[in-house]
RNA sequence: GGCCCCGUAGCUCAGUUGGAUAGAGCACAGGAUUCCUAAUCCUGGGGUCGCAGGUUCAAAUCCUGCCGGGGUCACCA
């Protein structure tokens, strides 16, 4: 239960009320009321600012709405004080009651709590994500975009939408022919032939070694007398699936295991692409025209005026019109683009989500004028950019040469770190920020390391679940068990400081969903967890509040249903994050 | 030069889509362990929310203009 969702309508009922019996005009908005935590806790468990948001349209004041609405929200169930404060706040005080309820619906719920119907009903979404060339292993870079676009996923699902995650895979591009290439010079190096040194603009990696040995195994040397038009296609497509073999198992190391792969290259050659250009000339949306080159800089060398097949992206908001053809006729990488998109459309996403590494900034405009092009403004697309992460080691920037062929591979983080790790703290910094990677912090067990901070209350949870067990006899600590304790002996504000928090699960899901920002669940576990380890920690000042009470049963299984539900509720949040709960710390 | 992101405590960052006296961690100063893992916790000082206007009951948050840092700018992806 999303217990604000649950006041907000009971205040919007009340207001309803109110309005029948005269109290207030009647056909009021209500769509601006809102019922959050308060900033201050000494301010009560919810607040909100009804009658400031009515005061206007009602032409009251708001003190005088706020207390007429206090009283009427004071008789609820569950609310033990309804005070007026500040410009025209309501604040509610919840009954202990209240929150031992919670505590069983987390019993009851398990790792689903949390789960809600917030995005039923609302379409199809798409999350597209990683998308990288198939020209060689994912590197770190990638890594950030895949456990934000991941984690969204989740998330979103997790909140009740409807939701399909996506490659791109870009292989219908020049790279794909220089990928091809490369893998054939390493096909004759496996031929017992001298190559050399790998020449300029080819792929130098290692990586493509195997490729050429497994072509060479297969075939022999029968490529190795015709021509490249003969040889290209079959070294193209071998190669492009090895590749996209080796980055689906690195991102399955990472967890992340994509629903939909689409090929640009079959998209063009569907005619997809075609199909995108003839509707949009229909619609007069595309036009031959001549850019001009870019100001404040001096431009290119190869630059050259030139009329080109131009869409208006203008008309859609953004700063200027996009080629859709190159100079050899073939499409542009946003043609192409258009029409993956179109597809997703046309397939019946009317919520696409795009993860962009930063370097794609300048991409984002054009991308939604185009979607809401294509789809008649039914679409819709966010788009957001994760900014770059800086290796560090140590607190020493770690300078990778991508030329040196000594850049870091996503696997290698993984090796180095765990994936576990990886995909925390991915999410410890909001995605457009850039963010620090250090290898050393990341594995360091202090309070310092999120991941660490969270598993250890896991840990330490499941532990005391553990001991109680041992202990007490006749403890019986399952969650069914758990859920028969009697709840009304939890009365120590500290206690039910925790569970207020473990309440706030649903309403952080909820949100963190509709805003896209995964980077809040864990946040929200940092909080948890603080709560937790604190209320641990009051145990060594007053024995009374230890959790393990030996010679009171009652007590200890209270307890043991709290510590429980919190563990639970940590195990939610870290689901989501795709991260596995560990029992303990070795 | 255009566009996008960032600017909040000495440092690293949150800030619930416009709410009340702006919060954590680190660092600094002090304190807690015969005990379920002290791998943790508690207390304290520390702020012109980059600057200046504007919008309104209310702005770190929205608008405009500057300043600083990063990214990007036909045909690559």
């Amino acid at each position: 239960m999303n217990l604000f969702q649950h006041f907000q309508a009971e205040v919007i009922r009340q207001i309803e009320a109110m309005a029948a019996e005269g109290a207030l005009p009647g056909g009021l908005d209500t769509s601006r009321v809102g019922v959050e935590p308060p900033r201050e806790a000494s301010h009560g468990d919810v607040t909100t600012n009804a009658a400031m948001v009515l005061a206007k349209p009602a032409g009251m004041k708001p003190r005088d709405i706020a207390e007429t609405l206090a009283d009427r929200l004071l008789a609820l169930d569950d609310v033990t004080a309804a005070e007026v404060a500040g410009p025209g706040f309501i604040n509610l005080r919840l009954a202990d009651g209240f929150w031992h309820a919670r505590l069983m619906e987390i019993l009851a719920a398990g790792r689903a709590y949390g789960d809600s119907d917030f995005g039923a009903g609302t379409g199809k979404v798409n999350v597209e994500y990683v998308s990288a060339n198939p020209t060689g292993p994912l590197h770190v870079a990638h890594a950030r975009g895949a456990v934000v676009g991941d984690v969204l996923a989740r998330l979103l699902k997790k909140a009740g939408y409807d939701v399909t995650t996506e490659y791109y895979i870009n292989d219908a591009g020049a790279q794909v022919e220089v990928l091809a290439t490369s893998a054939y010079l390493r096909y004759c190096q496996a031929l017992g032939e001298d190559i050399g040194e790998i020449p300029d603009g080819m792929y130098p990696g290692e990586y493509l070694i195997p490729v050429g040995k497994a072509i060479a195994d297969a075939d022999g040397d029968k490529w190795r007398h015709v021509d490249e038009d003969t040889w290209l296609p079959h070294f193209r497509e071998f190669t492009v699936r090895e590749m996209m073999a080796q980055v689906r198992e690195d991102l399955a190391a990472l967890g992340v295991e994509q629903d939909v792969f689409t090929s640009e290259k079959e998209l063009v050659a569907a005619g997809a692409v075609d199909g995108v250009y003839k509707t949009l000339s229909e619609r007069d949306l595309i036009y031959t025209g001549v850019l001009e080159p870019p100001k404040g800089k001096p431009p290119p060398d190869d630059w050259e005026p030139r009329p080109q097949a131009l869409f208006r992206a203008t008309q859609f908001g953004d700063d200027v019109d996009r080629p859709l053809k190159k100079s050899d006729g073939s499409w542009t990488y946003f043609a192409n683009d258009i029409a993956n998109h179109l597809d997703k459309y046309k397939r019946g996403f009317t919520q696409m989500i795009d993860i962009f590494g930063a370097d794609h900034g300048g991409y984002v405009k054009r991308m939604k004028a185009a979607v809401t092009a294509v789809s008649e403004g039914k679409a819709e697309l966010d788009i957001k950019l994760c900014q770059m992460v800086h290796l560090m080691k140590d607190g020493e920037p770690m300078r990778m040469s991508k030329r040196a062929g000594n850049f870091v591979t996503l696997r290698d983080l993984i090796d180095e770190v765990g994936k576990d790790v990886v995909r925390f703290l991915m999410l410890t910094r909001k995605s457009d920020s850039q963010m620090e990677f250090d290898l050393v912090k990341a594995v360091e067990q202090s309070r310092e390391n999120p991941v660490f901070y969270v598993q250890y209350a896991h840990a330490r949870c499941r532990s005391v679940l553990r001991s109680a067990a041992e202990e007490i006899s006749g403890l019986d600590t399952s969650a069914e068990a758990l859920a028969g304790a009697d709840l009304s002996l939890l009365t120590d504000p500290a206690e039910l400081d925790l569970i207020k928090v473990m309440a706030a699960w649903p309403r952080t899901v909820d949100q963190a969903a509709e805003a896209h920002e995964p980077h809040r669940i864990a946040f929200y576990l940092n909080d948890l967890v603080s709560g937790f380890h604190a209320l641990w920690n009051k145990g060594n000042d007053d024995t009374g509040l230890r959790f393990l009470q030996a010679d009171n049963a009652d007590v200890t299984r209270a307890r043991m249903a709290m510590v429980q539900a919190t563990a639970t509720v940590i195990a939610s949040g870290l689901d989501v994050l795709g991260v596995v709960p560990v029992e303990e710390l070795r």
